[in-house]
DNA sequence: CGGCTTTTTGAAAACCCTCAATCCATGTGG
DNA sequence: CCACATGGATTGAGGGTTTTCAAAAAGCCG
């Protein structure tokens, strides 16, 4: 029945990540006119202030609380995180420095947002960004097209975690870390989060990540030195079963 | 490495779904504002008559076809379907009488949509539903709290399909159904799909599928006489293992 | 260098999948 | 009306992938 067994565990480095991702790249709704993504909208949408510092594995919103906020990572990286009663975890998301979440919500957060590493984070009030929408046509759209982005993002989750293999999950991870954190040369990923936390993004176990990390290592797909990956074989990663 | 080996598989009674489904209840974003769901809304969007029939089976749109319009269930059931090219399927969803999909697609659709049942579809621009949104700053936020409502039940299914097992699963799945579907007497439920639809929205196999409603019939938690379902002790299904 | 946590590795077990046969419902034709 | 064919659903046996349990290895920090 599968009782979670690895908790939290806030390690790993304490990457500073300083450059804001280019998220949501390329998925435009209809029109090329919004060329201003929600994540440089949200910069300007409060006077800057209501930032808070969150230490590594701390609370930034409760599962179930009500939601009177929406958020910007600014530094760091965050997980959202849902529990069942027994300890079992998933996590629906990882977010980097742009990245907005909490808009989501409803009336209460259906998720729990962790601090991975040391985090800045920026608060919104949900009224403020009702107001802000009501306001500006162009702002409504990037909100819209936001969630649409991330809407389909999930969508392909569903896919990695209804039909792909533990080997595919962990390569599907790779590539699309290494697509977000965009660092330096060719194919370098420093994970920000543990094992555990790959884990419960995947639906397998830290030993399985593992094992899988280890066996892409054997076959010269990779090379692994703790929390940083190098991707020598793109190819091998990707191929056969992506999405047709 | 797990081939699809069930295709497509129209089958089911043609269920007429005359009721139109509560959709999206209870998840208001913020204020009680806006009573008007988006359902509603669609209904008043277009000149009635852009509307289509589809028989079983038969695809609405296409994975990857470019996103030109949007769609709303009047009669019959749909499913959003995602495939792999070695025939892996993923059931994203499956749409009821009311229920509008297709906005989240971006530049594309990231996954086909088909008939489960002979179904009437409404088809919508997406000119005409952004032209509303600009238009009239109610239909923008109805237009907001379904995309909200959706991402959070996506959410809801990455959980089920990381972290719940089968039995787990295929209980989510009938308590979900029993909702939607709001049929009649206490906890009746006609499935409109087929075994092998359900099995490709929970990520399992239809013999395993098949197995845990064969337990639960065992167990007195159901009973199964084809596609029709009678759940006879709601907490056998729901208890332990719910989200927190 | 200890003491801690995380990661890796190993062996055994569990769960779910695969393959294959049977059952069942429906529809057709003699 | 019944035999037969068809397609889905169920059931059984066996195997594979992933999990569980357990221990060793590797990092990190005082």
């Amino acid at each position: 029945m599968r009782i979670a067994r690895d908790m939290p565990c806030p390690q790993a480095p304490t990457l500073s990540l300083g450059h804001t991702g280019p998220l949501q790249t390329g998925t435009l709704w209809r029109e090329p006119a919004a060329e201003k993504g929600l994540s440089a909208w949200f910069g300007s949408l409060v006077p800057a202030g209501n930032t808070a510092r969150i230490e590594r594995g701390q609370e930034i919103v409760g599962q179930d609380d009500p939601a009177l906020f929406c958020f910007q990572v600014q530094e760091g990286v965050v997980r959202c995180v849902h529990r069942l009663e027994d300890g079992r975890r998933q996590v629906s998301e990882f977010l980097l420095p742009g990245d907005v979440f909490g808009l989501d919500a409803g009336a209460t957060h259906a998720f729990a947002a962790e601090a991975v590493t040391e985090a800045t984070i920026r608060k919104v009030r949900f009224s403020a960004v009702e107001a802000e929408a009501e306001a500006d046509p162009r702002f409504a759209q990037a909100l819209r097209q936001h969630m649409a982005a991330q809407a389909k993002a999930i969508r392909g989750r569903l896919v990695l975690l209804g039909r792909l293999t533990a080997a595919e999950r962990v390569a599907a991870f790779l590539l699309e870390m290494n697509d977000r954190l965009g660092q330096g040369p060719l194919g370098q990923v420093d994970l920000p989060m543990c094992r555990s936390d790959m884990a419960d993004y995947l639906g397998l176990t830290i030993e399985t990540v593992s094992r899988c990390l280890a066996e892409m290592k054997r076959s010269g797909a990779i090379a692994v030195k703790g929390a940083r990956i190098l991707i020598r074989n793109r190819r091998a990663l990707a191929p056969e079963a992506m999405l047709h």
